[in-house]
DNA sequence: AGCTATTTATAATC
DNA sequence: TGATTATAAATAGCT
């Protein structure tokens, strides 16, 4: 329908070819509207032109989600369905990796170990048996390494008022009435010395604990 | 286009619209076809009818989902992403649920304590000595069944011993030719009490051990 | 379903 | 691009 006939393949021509998209594009959209208007139909058109630019009518009394809904329940295809199962599959996976796991903690708490037997009652003995020597040697190690502190720290402590001391024979004398020394005495004297805030000589030595 | 012009609103007569439908709607897959072919476009067309058929015309060089997918980049809006995410929530929060009770199960065994604290630790040893009290107490009963149902079957042995040795000491004489008896004494001589077998007196004596 | 008078879409051109 | 126009194509009303 124009000033010539035309064959329905490629324009080859880029520019004439563009032109005519842009053309027929409206005119299907047009179309599109006017059936859903006319015959009440509801239209889902969705145009991709070469260049990429796209171009979409809806009928304005539905959504494409509910068309691409329908078109699923008529033609039996599957959109979604796919990449949903998939999900779905999963989260069965994981789901039963989760129950077998709290019936474990259960069990190793020492519940609900009427049902199991005489078997696997052992297993459980020794898993909490070994896991009871671990987290006791660990108390032990922390309990070292507590003491050794506290023990480095006393030694600070005594190296640090025995300095202190030498510093008030020194100098106290000096300095009778400005009152700083005196407030440290005081301090210090208040204290007992293993609560001696000091920065460890050695750094890094408190761990966590 | 037509014998006469028309107006575009609803057709009220159901037979004309009908038909009109039928003769717009290829005329329409025709059009969607063209500029396919003419313009290299993506074409999607779904059309449902007020009767509910639907028909529908996909660019042969793709698929629904991928115009569906490009549609979703291009426009921004998003068709089976949400019903995704929804899955994919609860995925996360699932496997998040399931690390959590990895470590801790992991700890109870007494694995990768060296990033717990020292109460941390204790918790740990406190969950651990009752489990293994839950356990021992469970097998102590075991046990106490086990020895009770021995003893039972060792009083039942010895009341059948008694009641054979009645049975050979009356019939016996009688059949000294039929081998039956002897292979009886054979077979009870062989084994110790505790082993003989028989269906206990008690029914359900033999629970699950 | 066909037919055809008429309207509409659009190819070529400006 | 956008407007014009001659012509092809689509289709409304009728059988």
């Amino acid at each position: 329908m124009g000033r010539g006939k035309i064959e329905i393949k490629r324009i080859e021509n880029s520019s004439n070819r563009q032109v005519t998209y842009s053309k027929r594009k409206n005119g299907i959209l047009k179309k599109a509207n006017e059936i859903t208007v006319l015959c009440d139909a509801q239209v889902s058109l969705i145009i991709f032109s070469s260049s990429g630019k796209m171009h979409n009518y809806i009928s304005p009394s539905t959504t494409l989600i509910d068309i691409l809904d329908r078109y699923q329940r008529t033609s039996g295809k599957t959109l979604w369905d796919a990449k949903h199962e998939n999900l779905s599959n999963e989260i069965d996976r994981i789901k039963k990796e989760n129950d077998s796991m709290q019936i474990e903690l259960r069990h190793l708490k020492g519940e609900d170990i009427t049902s199991l037997n005489y078997k696997e009652l052992m297993g459980f003995e020794d898993a909490l048996e070994s896991g009871l020597k671990g987290v006791r040697e660990k108390q032990m190690e922390v309990h070292r390494r507590f003491r050794r502190n506290g023990k480095i720290l006393e030694d600070e402590n005594r190296e640090l008022n025995f300095l202190l001391q030498q510093h008030l024979a020194v100098e106290g004398v000096r300095d009778l009435d400005n009152g700083f020394d005196q407030s440290i005495r005081d301090f210090n004297s208040q204290m007992p010395p293993f609560a001696f805030r000091v920065q460890p000589l050695q750094p890094n030595l408190q761990e966590r604990m």
